[in-house]
DNA sequence: CCCGGAATCTATCCAGTGACTAGATTCCGG
DNA sequence: CCGGAATCTAGTCACTGGATAGATTCCGGG
């Protein structure tokens, strides 16, 4: 009995579960208890990591936003169009579904976690960086304008698909939203 | 005791009580028994009226798209501008927190349920019912990406406004709205 | 090598919730 | 006014989140 005693990284063995079991049935029938089964530990075990539930998805919701800020930078670096920036937070909220259904609920983690804060705003950094090449597109737009709407098309487009409201674009989703894209980001 | 034993519209009752739980503390706090202790009846009671949680927020949700389809369809009639069917569905999110937080959250409730289908297919068939204006702006383009644009645009902006990701427009979002929208739906 | 504190996990306990069931009460049409 | 239907109550069970006390293991200094 005594060889797993301790479970050598129960913390990322939770947080993995935890992603796992909200991208498929959601977050609302994520559990600390089942993810404590599942890593085969004491119901209480999860707890001594995270606090509590809130904390729990507190450090899901940080990890995600590190995430997102890496894959959206990365995307901006390799392909230099603000408009591929924009498909790739869609393919990060369809592929990373267990971080993105969290991440933009705040009533279910502590919002004013500095490590989180932290993550969120290095992301929306990346984010509003090539603002800059979207509003020359748009002459006399006000940027701040440009930003939300870019955001909000991109955002909208992910949580529409996540929850069922794109069936006729399941298929390719991706090269869909480069297309919806396309309308706002003239510019390739 | 007897005065009250039969409530006299229980179901109306633990509606609204759902849906204003709903918008002040969000989706995830509200229950059954504290819905059931706010009307004054036993925990048991709601269950009759709505079978299970997953019943009631059926209810919640196929109630707020029937809203939602009124107030889409009242404001093209009353403005003939597609521009403000947009702008209508970014201020039924603010205004009706309560519904929209549960109408896009498929695993809340029971999606396959006849009722609720036919809310969100009226609905949707307002929604899209402006797109010939919108691709005659946008020539070439293909009315369905167009209107995928327009839902993603006005629901991405709803959704991140809700969830306090546009901080810096939270005091006019109505007119912030109708800016952003004004980039993809460039006629007035 | 070993000792003691710190880190990690277990074992219990409690309150709140969702769901189910049997039964009590009231309403309403014939 | 009577009997079935509609509505509500009361009791129970399994599960969850949270808290606490204590057990086990790890690790660095002597």
């Amino acid at each position: 009995m005594s060889r797993s005693y301790h479970h050598g990284d129960l913390r990322r063995a939770v947080l993995r579960a935890a992603v796992e079991v909200i991208a498929e049935t959601g977050p609302g029938s994520v559990s600390l208890r089942g993810l404590a089964r599942r890593a085969g530990v004491s119901h209480a075990a999860p707890a001594y990591h995270f606090g509590d539930k809130a904390g729990l998805l507190t450090a899901v919701a940080a990890e995600g936003f590190g995430l997102l800020g890496a894959e959206l930078s990365a995307a901006r670096e390799r392909t230099g169009s603000f408009l591929e920036v924009g498909v790739a937070y869609v393919r990060f909220a369809l592929t990373h579904r267990g971080y993105f259904e969290v991440m933009f609920r705040p009533d279910l983690y502590r919002a004013d976690d500095p490590e989180l804060s932290a993550a969120r705003a290095a992301t929306a950094e990346v984010l509003y960086s090539g603002l800059a090449s979207l509003s020359d597109a748009r002459a006399g737009a006000d940027p701040r304008v440009a930003g939300v709407a870019a955001w909000s098309l991109v955002h909208g487009f992910s949580t529409l698909w996540l929850n069922g409201n794109l069936p006729r674009f399941e298929d390719d989703a991706e090269e869909a939203a480069r297309c919806v894209a396309r309308l706002l980001f003239q510019d390739g």
